[in-house]
DNA sequence: TTTTATGTTATACTCACCATATAACAGAAA
DNA sequence: TTTCTGTTATATGGTGAGTATAACATAAAA
C-alpha cells in the first residue's frame, strides 16, 4: 500500500497517515489480518521520525482500527463498536452540512455524494 | 442567540464560535443581514478573549459567511462559492465516510444521518 | 465637539502540541 | 548471538492557541 504525506499540509503528519490508512481500509487496499510496515520502516520509507509514525499507530488501536502485535507487527483488527462510529459521524455530520447548507448544498447533492464516494468502498 | 463555548473541548475555541455560527444560519436561528456581537461584547459575555473572537470572525469572513462592516458590526452576508463548498464537502466526507465504512456503517445508515440533519435545517 | 464604541493592528507572553533526535529496554525471530 | 520489533523516556525547536495590553481611525451618539 502506497502512503504519501504532504508536508505543506496544515493537518498533522501524523493525522494523514490516519486518514490514509483508514482510506486504504476502507478501499480494501489493505485488509483485516494484513500487517502495516513497521513504524521504522514506514518513517523511513516516507522520509519522517519514527514516532511520529508510532503516534499514528496508537492512534489508530485508541480508534479500533489495529492491534499492534510484537510477532507480526501492526495488523489490521476493526472493532466494531458502531454505535461509537454513529455518534461520532453525527457529530461531524451536524457541522460539515450545516456548512454546506448555508452554501446553498441540497440534500439530494449531499445523498450523491455519499452514493459517489460510498461507490469507491464497495468495488470487492 | 445563544453562544456557549466548552473550555473542556480538545477544539479550539475560535473553531466552537465559526461551528455554532454557522449551525445558527444553518438554522435559520440567525438570517441574512443580521448583525452579529461586536468582538469585545460577544468575549465579555462568554468570558473569553477580545482576540479570540475576533479570530472567529475572521475566519468566517474569509469562508464567505460574514461581512465586517464598521457601522454595523459583523454582519450575515452568504458568499455561495458552492463549486468550492462541493469540493471542500468531498474532501471531509471522504474521510468520514471511510472511518464509517471500517465500522460497519452502511450506505443507507448514511443517508438517513444526512436525512435527519437536514431536516433540522428546513424546519423554515 | 466630545464621548463612546466599533473594527483593526501590533507586540509579547504562557502554554500545549507537533516533529524531531537520541537513547534505552524487553521480547521474539533469524 | 544478532537483529528487528514495539515501547518508553527525555530533550529540543517550531508553531499555533489564548490571553493581555495598547494603540489607531472611523462613525455613531451625546
Amino acid at each position: 500500500m502506497l502512503i504519501e504525506v504532504d508536508f505543506n499540509s496544515e493537518e498533522a503528519l501524523y493525522v494523514q497517515l490516519r486518514n490514509q490508512i483508514i482510506l486504504g481500509i476502507a478501499t480494501s487496499d489493505i485488509q483485516e489480518g494484513d500487517a502495516l510496515p513497521s513504524v521504522r520502516q514506514l518513517a523511513d520509507t516516507i522520509g519522517i521520525n519514527m514516532h511520529t509514525v508510532n503516534k499514528a499507530y496508537t492512534v489508530l488501536k485508541r480508534e479500533g482500527y489495529i492491534q499492534l502485535d510484537r510477532r507480526k507487527g501492526a495488523v489490521i483488527a476493526l472493532d466494531l463498536d458502531k454505535l461509537q462510529a454513529l455518534e461520532d459521524m453525527e457529530n461531524h455530520l451536524r457541522i460539515l452540512l450545516a456548512a454546506g447548507s448555508c452554501k446553498g448544498i441540497t440534500r439530494d447533492e449531499v445523498h450523491a455524494l455519499v452514493d459517489e464516494i460510498y461507490s469507491e468502498y464497495e468495488h470487492l
